[in-house]
RNA sequence: GGGCUCGUAGAUCAGUGGUAGAUCGACACCUUCGCAAGGUGUAGGCCCCGGGUUCAAAUCCCGGCGAGUCCA
C-alpha cells in the first residue's frame, strides 16, 4: 500500500497548504488544512457533526441539491449526460442493478472499446443497493435507493497508440479533480478548513487505483477514484485484496458526490430520510395515525441525534444502542421502541417507494427472475411494512407519489403493475395462510411444533416468511420449532455442483488472420460471391475454411447461419454452419477446398430469404408488441428460424388473444404500407442521442460506430441481415403464446411463406375437424360444445343403466350360481361386463345379503369378489387365489376386492372353483 | 438459468395403487308474515394433456402444458 504513497502528493495539496497527518485513532492518511487536526474525521474516530447544525449556507431539497452539483459541473466544462436506467443488467451481463455512477461505463467505455457519451462529463445515478435493506429506516442514515451525482473524465496515456482506443489524450487526473471537490465544497458554503482528504486505495472488479475519501463535519460526502490499473500477477503494486497490479494504457476519474448526503447534511435532520422525503414522511404518519406529541416528538429528535452521534453501521448497532439512547434521555428503552419502530416503517417505506419507482419507471417488468424478482421483492417488503404500521393507501398511490417526483412520464403502467402486483401477493398470501392454518391445525392436535423442515418448505416453495406461520399458529394454538440460521438452511436447500463449462481453445493460427470482409453487409441479397481460401483447420467432423470474404451469414444475434457450398473448378463441398470468432469467419465444410484456391461459394438463397423475412418481421412483431401492450415492451432474447421465429419479451400479464390479433394486425399493416428497410452506420453517441436506450434489444455492440436497422418507425441495433421493405416479409402470423417465466411472454411466429403454410396447417386441421362432424368450419366450436354436452350426458345414462341392470340381475334375473357358504350365500356368475357394470351387480348383490364372486373377459379375464357385512369371508384372499388362476394378481378391503389376470382361458375353470376357494378362506 | 411445490365439483381443498369425497356456493323443497339462519334433498367431475408400468393409475414413472415460490 505504501507504494501507492507518491500517488497522493498532490500538487494542489502542496500549493493551497495542505498537510499529510496520521489519524491518532485508525491510523489512516489523510490531508487538511487544519496543522491541529488530530483525526481522519471518519466516524468512528469522529462523530457527525452536522445534525442540528447544517454544513452548507443554504438548506436543499434533493432536487434543488442535483441542480447544485450538476450546474456547478456544467460550468466548469462538463457536459451533463441523463441518467441510465437502474437495470444495468441492460448493457452489462455482470451485475443486475446500477449501483455506481461507473457502472454506465462499464465495460466498454473504461477499456476504451467505445468513447463516452462526452469527456469529462457530469450526471446523476439513480443507484439501487440491495445490500443494505435490513437496515433502511433504522440506522437513520441508509438507503436503498439513491443518487450517485458524478463527473467522469476517460483519458489515454500520450504514448500510447492513438487508433487503439476510442478516445485519446488527458482531459485531466488527480490534481483538477480534488480541486474541482475543493471548490464545489467552497460554493456550497462549506469551511474547507474542515475538509479532510482520507488515502484509501480502490480495489474492484480486476481494477485498482488510488482513491481518496472526503470527510465533512463526519460524513463521507465523496469518493474520488482514479481507476488507473488492473491485475496484473508481474504488476509492480501489492493492493488490500493482496493482488499486484499494474497500470493500464487507459486511466478514469470516477467520483462518486451521494446526493442524499449532501442533502442530509445541507439540512442538518437527525435522519437522511427526514431531509430527502419530508412530505412523503408527513403523508405516511399522517395516513398510518401517526400522532406524536409535542413531549414525544422532542425525545424521537434527541434519540435520533444521539444515534447519528454513534457508530451504527448495521440494524443489530441499533438494536444494540437502543438501551443506550433510552438511559441518556431518561425514558424505559421498551417505550422509545414503541416509539421508534412505526417511523423506521414508515422511512422506509418512503426509501422503498422511492426504488419501486426508479425500477419501474425505468420499465423492470416484476418476475421470478433477474432484476423482476428483486422488483417483486421489495414491492413485498414495501407492502408488509405497509401493512405493519397501518399505512392504508394503496401502494400504487405511494410509489406513484415518488414516481411523479422522479419525473417518470410512464407513470400510469407503473400503477397498473404495482396494483397487478399487490393482487398476486394478496392471492400468494391467501393461499399461503390456508395452507399454514391447515398445518397449525394439524400440529396442535399433536401438540408437536410445526417442525423446520416444514417452514423451510412453506419459505422456499410457497413464499412465506416463518414469522407469518408463528402468527398464525399461535391463533391455532400450535408452536414452531425456532432455528438460528433459518435463511442458511434454505441456502442449502439451492447448493449446486456448478458444473463448468469446457473453455474452447483458440487457435494461434486463426489469430494471424484477417477480419474476413462482410459481403453480406454490402449487398444483402445478393447469394454468389468470389474469394481467395486463406486456411483451412481441419476438425473432428469437417473443415473450418477462412476466406478473404464472405457472403455467408455467420451465426449471431439469434439469426442462424447460412448454408451452402463452396466450388472450385474441382470440387465442391458443402457449408453446413458458419460462425465469426475475433472477426474471423469460419465456414464448417464436410470436404478440403485448398488453401489458396480460388472459390465460387453459393449459399442457400431460400433459406437466407425466409431468415432474413424472419428478422425484420421480429423487428415488427416488437414494435408492434410495444404500440399495443405498452413502451415497457423490450425484447428478452430472440431466436430466428426458417419455419417460425420466436422473441421473448418483458410483460407483466398473460396477453390475451384479442391482444395477439391487435399485433398481427398492427404488424401486417407495417408490411402492407410497404415501407422500406434501411440500415446506417452513425456514431453511437448520437444514435443513442437519438434513440435512446432502446436501440440495443438484442445488447451492445462495441464500437465507436454501431449498424442501425430502421423498420418503419422502429429503430435498432442489430447485425442481422434485412429484406429490403417490409412489404418483402409477405405476411405475419403469430402462431401460438407461452410464458416462459413468470413475466416473460414469448410470441411465435411464422413469415412470408411459412406464414401460409401454418395458416394452412390450422386451417387444414378445423376442415379436417368439420369433416368429421359433417359441419361447417364455422359451426365446429358450437356442435362440439353439443356433441360434448351430449356425450357427458350418455356417459351418465349409462351408468344409471348399468345399475339398473345390475338391481335386475341381483334380483335373479341373471341366473348365476348359487351356492352355500356355511350359512351365507354365494353367487357365483360370468358376466362379460366391463368393470364399472362387475362393481354395480357386486354391490346389488351384497345388498341383498349375498357374497357377489364375479368374472368378466373383457380386456383380459377381470374378478369383482364383494362381501356383505357380518360374513366371515375375507373378499381380497378370494380375489388373489382366483386371479393367480389366471396369471394375474389382485386386492382390496376385505368386503370388495377386484382383480384379474391375462389368461382368458383359464376364466371358467377359476370360477368353477370358486366356491371351493370361498369355503377354503371362510375355514382359515 | 437452476431448485422446490402444486394442478381433483363453480370456489377452497381431502383422497399414498383397489367402488372419486368434504366444506362453501348453486338449485329445489321444508320451517317463516317476510328476511337472516336452520333442516332435507338434488344437480354439478375428460381427477390438466399424452405416453409408460400394472390384473388394476386421480394415485407410481417419463414427457408436455398451466400455475406458484425460492435462489443466482
Amino acid at each position: 500500500m505504501s507504494e501507492l504513497e507518491a500517488e497522493y502528493r498532490l500538487e494542489y495539496f502542496e500549493t493551497n497548504d495542505f498537510v499529510r497527518k496520521e489519524c491518532t485513532e485508525c491510523g489512516a492518511h489523510f490531508w487538511t488544512r487544519d496543522e491541529s487536526r488530530t483525526t481522519c474525521g471518519e466516524p468512528p474516530c469522529e462523530e457527525y457533526g452536522f445534525i442540528d447544525n447544517p454544513g452548507f449556507d443554504d438548506e436543499h431539497s434533493l432536487e434543488e441539491m442535483r441542480e447544485e452539483f450538476l450546474s456547478f459541473f456544467e460550468a466548469h466544462d462538463h457536459e451533463r449526460i441523463d441518467p441510465y436506467p437502474v437495470a444495468a443488467n441492460r448493457w452489462r451481463d455482470d451485475v443486475l442493478l446500477t449501483q455506481a455512477s461507473i457502472y454506465d461505463f462499464q465495460p466498454l467505455v473504461t477499456s476504451g472499446q467505445t468513447p463516452p457519451p462526452a469527456n469529462p462529463l457530469t450526471i446523476s445515478q439513480p443507484c439501487i443497493r440491495m445490500q443494505d435493506i435490513d437496515n433502511v429506516g433504522k440506522t437513520g442514515r441508509h438507503t436503498m435507493a439513491f443518487e450517485m451525482m458524478a463527473h467522469h473524465a476517460f483519458n489515454t496515456r500520450e504514448d500510447v497508440d492513438p487508433d487503439k482506443y476510442a478516445y485519446h489524450g488527458e482531459v485531466y487526473w488527480k490534481d483538477q479533480t480534488v480541486e474541482y471537490c475543493d471548490e464545489f465544497f467552497e460554493s456550497m458554503g462549506a469551511n474547507v478548513e474542515e475538509i479532510t482528504y482520507i488515502e484509501d486505495p480502490w480495489v474492484g472488479g480486476g481494477n485498482a487505483g488510488p482513491a481518496i475519501e472526503v470527510i465533512y463535519r463526519g460524513a463521507e460526502l465523496a469518493t474520488l477514484v482514479f481507476m488507473s490499473m488492473e491485475q496484473d500477477p508481474d504488476g509492480e503494486y501489492e493492493m488490500k485484496d493482496g493482488n499486484r497490479y499494474s497500470k493500464m494504457d487507459t486511466y478514469v476519474v470516477d467520483t462518486g458526490y451521494g446526493l442524499e448526503r449532501w442533502t442530509w447534511v445541507s439540512q442538518g435532520t437527525p435522519t437522511v430520510y427526514e431531509a430527502v422525503y419530508p412530505d412523503m414522511i408527513d403523508f405516511l404518519k399522517d395516513n398510518a395515525g401517526v400522532d406524536l406529541t409535542d413531549h414525544e416528538e422532542a425525545v424521537v429528535h434527541h434519540a435520533a441525534k444521539l444515534a447519528g452521534h454513534m457508530d451504527i453501521d448495521e440494524a443489530e448497532d441499533m438494536e444494540a444502542a437502543r438501551d443506550t439512547i433510552a438511559d441518556e434521555i431518561g425514558i424505559d428503552a421498551a417505550d422509545l421502541e414503541e416509539l421508534m419502530v412505526p417511523l423506521e416503517d414508515i422511512y422506509a417505506i418512503a426509501d422503498h417507494c422511492r426504488t419501486l419507482a426508479y425500477m419501474l419507471g425505468d420499465e423492470i417488468v416484476p418476475s421470478n427472475v433477474g432484476t423482476g424478482y428483486l422488483a417483486r421483492m421489495v414491492l413485498r417488503r414495501t407492502k408488509r411494512l405497509c401493512d405493519n404500521v397501518g399505512v392504508d393507501a394503496p401502494l400504487d398511490e405511494l410509489v406513484d407519489m415518488q414516481a411523479e417526483r422522479l419525473e417518470y412520464e410512464n407513470r400510469d403502467t407503473v400503477r397498473d403493475i404495482v396494483r397487478t402486483e399487490v393482487e398476486k401477493y394478496r392471492e400468494t398470501l391467501d393461499r399461503g395462510s390456508r395452507r399454514v392454518e391447515q398445518l397449525a391445525e394439524e400440529y396442535s392436535q399433536s401438540d408437536d411444533p410445526i417442525p423446520t423442515e416444514e417452514l423451510i418448505e412453506l419459505y422456499d416453495s410457497h413464499g412465506i416468511q416463518p414469522d407469518m406461520v408463528e402468527e398464525i399458529a399461535d391463533e391455532k394454538g400450535a408452536s414452531v420449532e425456532t432455528v438460528d440460521d433459518f435463511y442458511g438452511l434454505v441456502a442449502e436447500r439451492h447448493d449446486t455442483g456448478g458444473a463448468l463449462e469446457a473453455e474452447t481453445e483458440g487457435d494461434e493460427r486463426l489469430q494471424d488472420l484477417p477480419e474476413t470482409d462482410r459481403l453480406y453487409y454490402e449487398d444483402q441479397e445478393g447469394t454468389e460471391f468470389e474469394a481467395v481460401v486463406l486456411d483451412v483447420f481441419e476438425r473432428e467432423d469437417g473443415y473450418d475454411v477462412v476466406l478473404d470474404q464472405t457472403m455467408f451469414y455467420p451465426e449471431g444475434g439469434g439469426q442462424p447461419a447460412d448454408t451452402g457450398s463452396l466450388s472450385t473448378d474441382e470440387a465442391t463441398v458443402e457449408v453446413t454452419d458458419v460462425q465469426r470468432v475475433d472477426g474471423v469467419i469460419l465456414h464448417r465444410t464436410d470436404g478440403e477446398p485448398g488453401k489458396g484456391e480460388f472459390v465460387r461459394g453459393k449459399i442457400d438463397a431460400g433459406r437466407r430469404r425466409q431468415l432474413m423475412r424472419h428478422h425484420t418481421a421480429t423487428h415488427v412483431i416488437i414494435h408492434s408488441a410495444r404500440e399495443v401492450l405498452g413502451d415497457h415492451i423490450r425484447q428478452a432474447g430472440a431466436q430466428k428460424g426458417v419455419d417460425s421465429s420466436r422473441i421473448d419479451f418483458n410483460h407483466y400479464d398473460r396477453i390475451s388473444r384479442e391482444e395477439i390479433k391487435e399485433i398481427e394486425r398492427v404488424a401486417n399493416e407495417i408490411v402492407m404500407e410497404n415501407t422500406s428497410v434501411s440500415e446506417e452506420w452513425p456514431h453511437r453517441n448520437e444514435a443513442e442521442a437519438e434513440h435512446g436506450f432502446d436501440l440495443y434489444q438484442g445488447g451492445i455492440p462495441p464500437g465507436t460506430n454501431i449498424r442501425l436497422i430502421h423498420v418503419a418507425e422502429d429503430v435498432q441495433a442489430c447485425g442481422g441481415t434485412h429484406v429490403n421493405r417490409t412489404g418483402d416479409i409477405g405476411a405475419i402470423k403469430v402462431r401460438s403464446t407461452e410464458r416462459v417465466q413468470d413475466g416473460v411472454e414469448r410470441i411465435t411466429f411464422a413469415a412470408g411463406e411459412a406464414a401460409i403454410e401454418g395458416t394452412q396447417r390450422s386451417e387444414d386441421a378445423l376442415y379436417e375437424a368439420a369433416e368429421i362432424l359433417d359441419v361447417t368450419p364455422q359451426q365446429v366450436p358450437e356442435t362440439a360444445e353439443r356433441f360434448f354436452g351430449e356425450w357427458k350426458e350418455r356417459g351418465k345414462r349409462i351408468e344409471e343403466l348399468k345399475e339398473e341392470l345390475a338391481a335386475a340381475r341381483a334380483g335373479g334375473a341373471g341366473g348365476g350360481e348359487e351356492v352355500d357358504v356355511g350359512d351365507a350365500t354365494a353367487v357365483v356368475q360370468r358376466l362379460d361386463a366391463d368393470m364399472d357394470e362387475l362393481r354395480a351387480t357386486a354391490n346389488a348383490l351384497v345388498e341383498e345379503g349375498k357374497i357377489a364372486v364375479l368374472g368378466s373377459e373383457s380386456d383380459g379375464a377381470q374378478f369383482v369378489v364383494a362381501v356383505p357385512e357380518g360374513v366371515n369371508v375375507n373378499a381380497g384372499d378370494v380375489v388373489g387365489e382366483l386371479a393367480g388362476k389366471v396369471g394375474g394378481g389382485g386386492g382390496g378391503p376385505p368386503d370388495f376386492a377386484q382383480g384379474g389376470g391375462p389368461d382368458t382361458d383359464a376364466l371358467d375353470d377359476a370360477l368353477d372353483d370358486a366356491p371351493d376357494v370361498l369355503r377354503q378362506v371362510r375355514n382359515a
